[in-house]
RNA sequence: GGCGCGUUCGUCUAGUGGCCCAGGACGCUGGCCUCUCACGCCGGUAACAGGGGUUCGACUCCCCUACGCGCUACCA
């Protein structure tokens, strides 16, 4: 049998990482197996309706690089791919259900409903329907029908017996059907519920495996039943564990981040998000961390998914964006960022901006990140460091400063722009005019860069020197030696 | 409350009866490198929820307990 598999969301104005990895192991699976991946908008919910939710969701998975192969988009011979455009499909699939005596016409109202769930809440016993309407014969309900009374359909959950769910991940599951509720299939609005529609098209999609989060786990022996009442074969189910939040609840909008569009715009790759989100319930056979999708549509298998949720761990993640930076090449990562730095680009040139980059990369987690940086050392500097400043209250200090000055105004400009030389250059300039007063190591290189910067910390200074090109780096040093002149210690 | 699922370092996890006084990764941390920070390199830290079985031998099998989570809608 061919493998068929969906990814079904509801279409809520944005793709929760869980559903992203949802639909990646669905991914991995189909392209594995040489079989289709379907998407599926299960929008049954009217009073949930977003506007431009569908086409929000695509642009995300076009950005993310996973690719169905039919969809509402993409067609295919299986649609409609909405659950909205296929509601005839479930009316007649009702009426087959009740025809066989699966299903009955249930007219309790919302108000009854809730009176009858607070009941049993006072009398301490379990809330579920009491079937009241089970037992209406079929004569009246398709009298009170006619007349127009208000109904929603259930289904008939057999009184007693087990319900065995196969699971891939988690093996037999049994239910007691006495514990199933006459779950709504139909509702009064005409719409199908979840289950009904879910069963009804992953049959009619031929849908080979459903593979789908764990919270779907205890609704599915009502869908074993309803496969049944169908006389259809059901699928294979595997139920993933869940993402969580680091209090180990269900990862939810309310506890942080969960679209995949907060971690665009935080600057997290596409390709570590799918290479992070794979690792949360599924690890390889080896060791492993790095995959590219390719790597992961070969790895994957069903059999090494683990059974417990996984917390969704924000610092994993940012390191993991930091390696496939760091595996990008200075001109690759240039590339990337160039359009947010065309301005500095513009007005330094891009042979400094570049070489800014290149110099500042290390360790960057982010694209935003590394043009953070970039856009720091252009920037004017802060008010200098005071301990820094007193460095320069010092009288070598200060006329090795000068002699840097006057040295590297002797450079030739050309130079300044053949970054190597340009710094083995200012290395020498700087030991020279240290050794003109006898200052050197680590008092000659603090005292530089007091004067240069004023800052503890900062790129290494001769790189620092070809970033900042030399009108700057000779204005900072006289700016220097001038504030401090005026500035004995008290 | 009922039903179900789960439980190895803080986090992601390896482990399918002896290879495990438990391995990898993130984090944290010590050191090295070094003009500083970061990077990098080397090292350290830290876990089998508890209790009973089964077995010559249990992280691995069984039972119980505890805890966590999910579901319990005319939401999905």
């Amino acid at each position: 049998m061919s493998v068929r598999v969906r990814y079904a969301p509801s279409p809520t104005g944005y793709l929760h990482v869980g559903g992203l990895r949802t639909a990646l192991y669905n991914c991995l699976f189909a392209r594995q197996k040489g079989g289709r991946l379907i998407l599926r908008i299960e929008d049954t919910d009217q009073t949930r309706r977003v506007e431009g939710a569908v086409e929000n969701l695509l642009s995300v998975f076009d950005w993310i690089g996973l690719a169905f192969d039919e969809g509402p988009h993409a067609g295919g011979a299986f649609g409609p791919y909405v659950q909205s455009e296929r509601l005839d499909l479930y009316r007649r699939h009702v009426s087959q259900l009740a025809e066989a005596g699966h299903a009955y016409a249930c007219f309790c109202s919302p108000q009854t409903l809730e009176a009858m769930r607070a009941e049993q809440a006072a009398q301490n016993r379990i809330p579920m329907y009491d079937r009241r309407c089970r037992r209406l014969s079929r004569n009246e309900a398709e009298k009170r029908i006619g007349a127009g009374e208000p109904h929603v359909w259930r289904m008939a959950v057999p009184e007693r017996r087990d319900v065995l769910v196969r699971d891939l991940i988690r093996g037999e599951v049994r239910f007691e059907s006495a514990t199933l509720d006459d779950q709504v299939l139909l509702k009064s609005d005409g719409f199908p519920t979840y289950h009904l529609a879910n069963v009804v098209d992953d049959h009619l999609m031929q849908i080979s495996h459903v593979i789908r989060g764990e919270e779907w786990l205890p609704s599915t022996p009502k869908h074993v039943l309803l496969y049944e009442f169908f006389g259809w074969e059901a699928p294979q189910f595997a139920h993933l564990p869940l993402l969580l939040n680091p209090d180990r609840s269900k990862m939810s909008k309310r506890s942080g981040d969960v679209a995949v569009e907060d971690y665009r715009k935080k600057g997290i790759l596409p390709e570590v998000l799918i290479n992070f989100v794979a690792l949360l319930g599924w690890h390889p056979s080896d060791d492993r961390e790095i995959f590219s999708l390719s790597e992961l549509v070969r790895e994957f298998s069903l059999e090494r998914v683990g059974k417990a949720g996984a917390v969704f761990d924000q610092t994993k993640l940012l390191w993991m964006n930091a390696e496939y930076i760091k595996a990008q090449s200075d001109e690759a990562l240039f590339e990337n960022v160039r359009r947010a730095l065309a301005d500095l680009i513009a007005l330094n040139g891009e042979p400094r901006v570049k070489y800014a980059l290149v110099v500042l990369r290390g360790g960057v987690t982010s694209y935003d990140d590394a043009v953070k940086r970039v856009r720091e050392v252009f920037a004017p500097l802060p008010p200098a460091d005071p301990e820094m400043a007193a460095l320069l209250d010092d009288e070598t200090a200060r006329a090795v400063v000068q002699e840097l000055e006057t040295r590297l105004a002797k450079l030739p400009a050309p130079l300044w722009l053949r970054f190597d030389e340009l710094e083995t250059a200012f290395k020498q300039c700087a030991q020279e005019a240290g050794q003109t007063r006898g200052l050197k190591g680590k008092n000659l290189w603090r005292a530089v860069r007091a004067a240069m910067t004023g800052q503890p910390h900062g790129p290494e200074l001769a790189r620092l020197v070809g970033i900042w090109g030399r009108e700057r780096v000779l204005a900072e040093l006289k700016r220097s030696l001038a504030t401090v002149i005026g500035h004995a210690p008290c």
